[in-house]
DNA sequence: ACATCGATCTACT
DNA sequence: GTAGATCGATGTA
């Protein structure tokens, strides 16, 4: 059994308020299928990013870079940042309103030897504790950007794991909309990128 | 055309 | 704790 053959979250799943997705989305697994092999991840830490939220690539309008948030939920928004760096984001919401979840964080479940390869680490909790090293760890770029998530390479399931109490705290580097409430992690948790 | 800055990470002090 | 990497998007001229 390997979460390869579970099946992903589907399409209604996105579809629904972007906060709430946020929060949903903690404690499911993340999942890619690559050439060297399968690699997956529990989710920890999530961030929402909304449509009238200054900190939100979308709030001034469609680009070029952040036309994948304006797409059908459920697809995937990588975005390349600070000249060196991918960030991965699920569309929510509904089509056209420019809304997604910045996945953080997530705890190694497979494909951990590949993941130690990409990251040039053997610390587990140094692998994909923050949105650039989860990209790397899980050979994340551009080309995954506006990548459906209920299709069969990268996708996200839901292992029936109890995500127990989930902290709720201001997000991580951004300036703007810096007070807003809107950045999730399961409580206690070691492979968050900060506490 | 040029300047600034960023949903980050690493290395170094 | 702070600086530097490094490039695309955006704002100003």
């Amino acid at each position: 059994m390997t979460y390869l053959d579970m099946r992903p979250l589907p399409r209604e799943f996105y579809v629904q308020p972007t906060v709430e997705a946020a929060r949903n989305l903690l404690g499911k697994v993340l999942v890619h299928r690559t050439e060297e092999g399968v690699i997956a991840g529990r989710i920890v830490e999530t961030e929402a990013y909304l449509r009238d939220d200054p900190a939100c690539h979308a709030s001034r309008g469609m680009t070029r870079r952040n036309a994948a948030m304006f797409g059908e939920p459920g697809r995937a928004y990588v975005y390349f940042t600070y000249g060196a760096h991918h960030c991965l984001n699920a569309v929510t919401s509904a089509e056209g309103v420019g809304e997604a979840v910045l996945i953080r964080a997530v705890e190694p479940l497979e494909g951990v030897e590949i993941m130690k390869r990409n990251r040039g680490t053997d610390e587990l909790t140094n692998l994909a504790s923050g949105p650039g090293k989860l990209c790397q760890a899980f050979g994340l770029d551009l080309r995954h950007n506006g990548l459906d998530l209920t299709g069969g390479e990268l996708f996200i399931v839901d292992d029936g794991f109890d995500p127990g109490e989930i902290a709720t705290r201001t997000r991580v580097g951004i300036r703007l909309a810096a007070d807003k409430p809107w950045r999730f992690y399961l409580a206690g948790n070691r492979f968050v990128s900060r506490k």
